[in-house]
DNA sequence: GTCTATACTTGGATAGAC
DNA sequence: GTCTATCCAAGTATAGAC
């Protein structure tokens, strides 16, 4: 989360347990497999908070309703775990990189389709929305990535130790979900 | 742009060139030094794209339609630009990264210096719709960084080998704009 | 399961010929 | 201004003791 992957070594990550190498090792086979571990646990992170919100669908909130929901969980997700989270967006870079082992090639696919699973997750729901009027000059794709973008982005600015308090939390995800939902009308 | 600072070798860079290291360090005094140069001609493109559009503000359109031709002008602007912006956003990670000499982090600081100005155009911009009745449920500086950021993350998903015409950026661009400014309503 | 010691490779940087 | 040759540091990974 700090460095990134290229400039972690596994010294640094040796010397933040109070340990050695050794240690490390013992435990992973190669830094691109402690990478992928984290990985995986930052994406069920993300769909063990969106999910449920999705499958609640039918109980009487509307289709915008939901979707609000879904974002506001998500962002909600990516501020409370944002350790875990600013790792998983280094897996788009590391994904068109060249030199490694089939397993580790075929480990480093399955984790961008969990990736492309979580943003049809929204995908569905703005189709929807779309076939009920919204959406008008947007396509769902691009609607899709922008609005996760506009939240996603806050790996890149948010800094957790500045603000630790959950209800703090709380509210700057319900910033970010306004300005995405209602936009610039007045 | 395709593979990061850190995975990127002066070897990589050099043989992209048709040449050898020597080259490279006859323009340029470290590798740093080379992420510096792009990072500053990254910066000045987005400046010189949006800047123009902001000193329009006089002539007849509305405070909102200028905010809307500034993002529509940086979202294309990321788009053409892609190979020096998909590398300005690197800076913000090596920034809190420790071992540098002074004059190293001295430049790095200006060019995270130039990168808040480039948002306080919009924060400026944004400042003064809240004051006319806007954004009444989020802050100007969460507005900012997450109207910037529903942009900005095209710089991780957009791949501009699938798409070349000038006008398909445009209304790429334009669809990114739309979600942001007319958000889900009706 | 953890440590120390070490093998091996990559990659940033420099020297010096041309 | 560009090349080849080389130095040196850093970092991944392994071997083997405890």
């Amino acid at each position: 989360m700090r460095q990134g992957y290229h400039a972690t070594s596994i010294d640094d990550i040796a010397r933040a347990l109070g340990s050695t190498k050794g240690r490390v090792y013992h435990h992973f086979a190669s830094k691109i497999d402690l990478f992928f571990a984290v990985h995986r646990e930052g994406m069920k992170r993300l769909f063990d908070a969106v999910v449920p919100v999705v499958q609640k669908e039918d109980t009487g909130q509307s289709t915008l309703e939901t979707l609000e929901a879904m974002l506001q969980a998500h962002a909600l997700a990516l501020l409370e775990h944002h350790t875990y989270e600013s790792v998983v967006v280094q897996g788009v870079h590391l994904h068109r990189f060249g030199a490694m082992t089939p397993e580790e090639r075929q480990t480093l696919d399955e984790l961008i389709a969990s990736r492309d699973a979580f943003e049809s997750l929204f995908k569905g729901q703005l189709a929807r929305l779309k076939k009920a009027g919204f959406l008008r000059h947007a396509s769902v794709s691009v609607a899709a990535k922008t609005l996760l973008g506009g939240i996603q982005w806050s790996l890149v600015w948010y800094r957790p130790d500045q603000d630790t308090s959950p209800a703090s939390r709380e509210s700057l995800a319900r910033e970010m979900v306004n300005v995405l939902m209602h936009g610039l009308v007045r």
